[in-house]
DNA sequence: TTTATATAGTTAATATGTTAAGTTCTTTAG
DNA sequence: CTAAAGAACTTAACATATTAACTATATAAA
């Protein structure tokens, strides 16, 4: 390979790492969208109800972190999750800035009964693709999300 | 592991592909978009400009594809880099429906301008991981963006 | 203690994501 | 040839993404 080609190999979209995982991504979310839309959830707003069920409850800033939500979105969607009872929100008591967000109960049911229809459709990936694979896929980009930039 | 472990895990979000891959991607992104915003465009702008210049002339379907951005979100951003002069869009001669999208001189230049320093980072993330992990990941990536669902 | 600085969230403004409806042009069935 | 069905793009409406500015609380420095 020369210095041409070389040159030009990331100029490839093909070869564009964050073009890759859009498209990847975007063939999973086709699945997982009518799933949740469904029972009238976005994406995002999915996010946040699994965080806070995995994790319990936490201050708005982890589950930002955890869910990867860039804290005005969080706002809003906090702000629709509590209207509809699906999470509360509460000062924390030693810091006044902080916010708490937990599952309400009628959260805690919602999570119980999608779970298990997300549940076929990610089997059905690992049936399509084999579950090394797919371990392998989560471990690199694992490593990539370390990436501190330059 | 028992039942109840493999039950569980597609339920944690640091085994979902999804969010793993918006982590991963927001991580690279961190370090392009400032690039971009330099010279003031957004990432999705910017993709449009590159499949064009990677692509040559093309109809905004295929560039909506191969851009991976929809239909309605393409119809707003080439409005804008028309307006700017990046482009130029013009009815396809046998097929009234189509609307066939150039780079302008303007555009070509800009992508001449930008694509160096995109270039810096994409070297340096490969300097980071290898060159051989990078393309693995393409790899696996390209394989689950054929996925059909279900 | 008082001021300066930093942190956690929210609000604002603009751009894009997503789904549905609407337009215009093509193709096809009859 | 004409009406129905389909395709490509646009518009609309609401939700999220992104950056910047703003508010309130906390912590550190003087």
């Amino acid at each position: 390979m020369n210095e041409q080609e070389n040159k030009l190999k990331h100029t490839e979209t093909s070869k564009s790492l964050p073009i890759a995982m859009l498209r990847a991504r975007e063939a999973i979310m086709l699945s997982f969208r009518p799933v949740l839309a469904k029972h009238g959830f976005t994406e995002q707003q999915w996010r946040v109800l699994r965080v806070l069920g995995e994790k319990g409850p936490s201050d708005a800033g982890q589950v930002a972190f955890d869910a990867c939500i860039l804290a005005p979105s969080l706002s809003r969607i906090i702000g629709k999750l509590e209207k509809d009872k699906y999470i509360s929100r509460f000062i924390d008591a030693n810091d006044g800035r902080r916010i708490n967000l937990s599952l309400t109960t009628l959260g805690e049911e919602v999570l119980e009964k999608i779970v298990p229809e997300t549940g076929i459709i990610y089997n059905s990936l690992q049936k399509s693709y084999g579950e090394e694979k797919l371990r392998v896929l989560l471990e690199l980009l694992g490593e990539i999300s370390q990436w501190k930039g330059r």
